[in-house]
DNA sequence: GTGCGCAACGTGAACGTTCACGAAGAAAGC
DNA sequence: GCTTTCTTCGTGAACGTTCACGTTGCGCAC
């Protein structure tokens, strides 16, 4: 048996398995494979008929060993099933495919997982990291060496590349129509969760000091139905509700059904304010009155964010490279 | 100027680097980079601070060369922003992460790509391949060579591995329903996209004409705003209508809107039924009745297969490669 | 003091591809 | 006929890592 048999059973075949069966060099096998010229059309037929029935496909392993390719980007995200996540990835993905980058998705809250094992399943997999990072980013940095983090959501600590969203402006504005709307016992439904989620709460908060206002606090963890029950806990008591501000859309879809439920109109009784402007707000009814985000201009900052930082063109944690987006009031009809 | 200057100011740190700064070979920055033997603690150490400092990271092209890693796999799917495709890739993504693999995912409904486009961009950078592929599932195989794909809903032409889902089955069940509710004009919204989405659009003609019922077909784009434009415009027709069979539930969200627009009740006036089973589907109002798939288990299956495809376990194209999935009729209040 | 074993560390080879260069042969110009 | 040019193809080297060895030095038993 020869050490390298015409065609080998196991194992990937490689470009000298080729070569062999054709009768030509390995060059000529790139030269066929790859399209470039130097090589005669009837040579490059040959090779590519010989290659394909072969099942040869190149390795990109020895390929980016040789090339240096820088096409491979890591998504960290908290929760591929809470649609605003989906909506934003859909954004990056876009952006890094217009690029000829790919994108290597990382969905962390499975299990017990956060972000630093996210970050730690990506770090030997890609270039460049982007994601909802929260406390993680400067350990998810080590991780990544010189690769450059854009990181959302994370003002306190910034990554190399940071996007943040003015959640001060969002708060005023929600509450300012809530107050409007002659609302005069108004809640937040907060995230239960810490950590990344903490900058709506304070800015919330912030803000209803700021106006004079009363605010009640309370929380749930980021779904539908947790939300749903919470509200429902929350009805059940003795609190006042005529105006709700809720931390994201889809706790906000929760809220309503659970205002409907306990027979409050909405938006007569209370009146509901979501918040991110995910496509889900229009289809529930109430149709939802909401703080919202140009999602595709996140991901698309965030995909130019890191090829500025790729390129050297961006500074790390400079000025140009800390964004500060903000949410514009769609008032649909839940407030 | 050395040919390998001891702290490289452009291009990532190479293991040489760091042997070279830390005064040892390759091996033993080898050996304490990963928690090898043959090493004492106080070198461990040592090496590892230094690669910190140089933010030396390993190349994973050089490492995957060497160690013939398969750890990445591709997911193709058409559009990220339909929400069940994200409960879909959730599902992928949680059982490939519990393997150890990454998962690279490529949304080819931006712009006018297809399937194959996304098999094109992927081919290069994974060991196989899950998606939906329809018609393209042959020429994504060429690219993957040898590599496995698993193809959903291509019962036609399958891939190496496919999932598929009886639709017959399915149609039967929402067609008993409307009829057990006595609805006696019951149409059905297809997706206006052929391709992949054949297979249900024939599945409900089968089992209207098997059942001798009528059935009104029309057609929209799958997305909400689509079929509610659509539904709104076959509401002004003369056709009669009062119980309606939608091709997915974020069509069927949709559909509701323009009922409820129309002043129809539902499901007083028109009985509604969607597909997918996808968790918008209880936050509607009213919440959707629907022919469930159970969206974790599919995942679960893909990946389950992919990897008795790479380990040899199982064979292509064989008759444990083919898995068909059936949907469960789940009522809740619109049917 | 000789031999042995073990811990700690180093070196050649290999993974599969592309790049840079070189060589052979044919065509073309004079 | 000779050189030149162009097309077609082949060969050494390099990418950065790990694997399989080999080597050194030290302690210890006899």
């Amino acid at each position: 048996m020869s050490p390298r048999s015409p065609e080998p059973r196991q194992g990937r075949a490689t470009i000298l398995d080729v070569a062999a069966a054709a009768g030509v060099s390995r060059q000529t096998v790139t030269r066929a494979m790859n399209d470039m010229t130097g090589i005669s059309q009837a040579t490059r037929e040959r090779v590519q008929r010989i290659a394909a029935e072969l099942g040869y496909t190149p390795s990109r392993f020895a390929k980016g060993l040789v090339q240096g390719a820088r096409t491979s980007i890591g998504l960290a995200i908290p929760d591929l099933t809470n649609p605003y996540f989906p909506a934003f990835a859909s954004s990056v993905v876009e952006a890094a495919t217009a690029r000829g980058w790919n994108v290597v998705v990382d969905d962390y809250g499975h299990g017990t997982g956060n972000a630093l094992d996210a970050a730690a399943r990506l770090a030997p997999q890609v270039d460049a990291l982007i994601g909802y990072l929260g406390d993680h980013a400067v350990a998810a940095q080590a991780m990544l060496g010189r690769r450059p983090i854009v990181g959302l959501d994370d003002p306190q600590a910034p990554a190399a590349g940071s996007i943040s969203f003015d959640y001060a402006y969002a708060a005023r504005l929600g509450l300012e129509r809530l107050v409007a709307r002659g609302c005069r016992s108004i809640a937040f439904l907060d995230s239960g969760q810490g950590g990344i989620a903490a900058g709506r709460g304070s800015a919330v908060s912030a803000a209803a000091a700021e106006r004079g206002l009363q605010l009640l606090k309370f929380a749930a963890e980021p779904s539908a139905v947790h939300a749903r029950e919470a509200v429902t806990a929350f009805l059940a008591g003795k609190a006042e509700l005529d105006g709700l501000l809720v931390f994201n859309d889809l706790m906000a879809a929760g809220a309503l059904k659970a205002l409907q439920a306990a027979g409050r109109n909405v938006p007569g009784d209370v009146a509901v304010i979501g918040m991110d402007g995910i496509p889900l707000g229009e289809l529930v009814s109430p149709e939802l009155t909401t703080l919202s985000l140009d999602l595709r201009s996140v991901g698309r900052a965030a995909v130019g964010l890191l090829e500025g930082l790729l390129s050297g063109a961006i500074e790390p944690r400079a000025s140009d490279s800390a964004l500060l987006l903000r949410h514009e009031l769609v008032v649909r009809q839940s407030a």
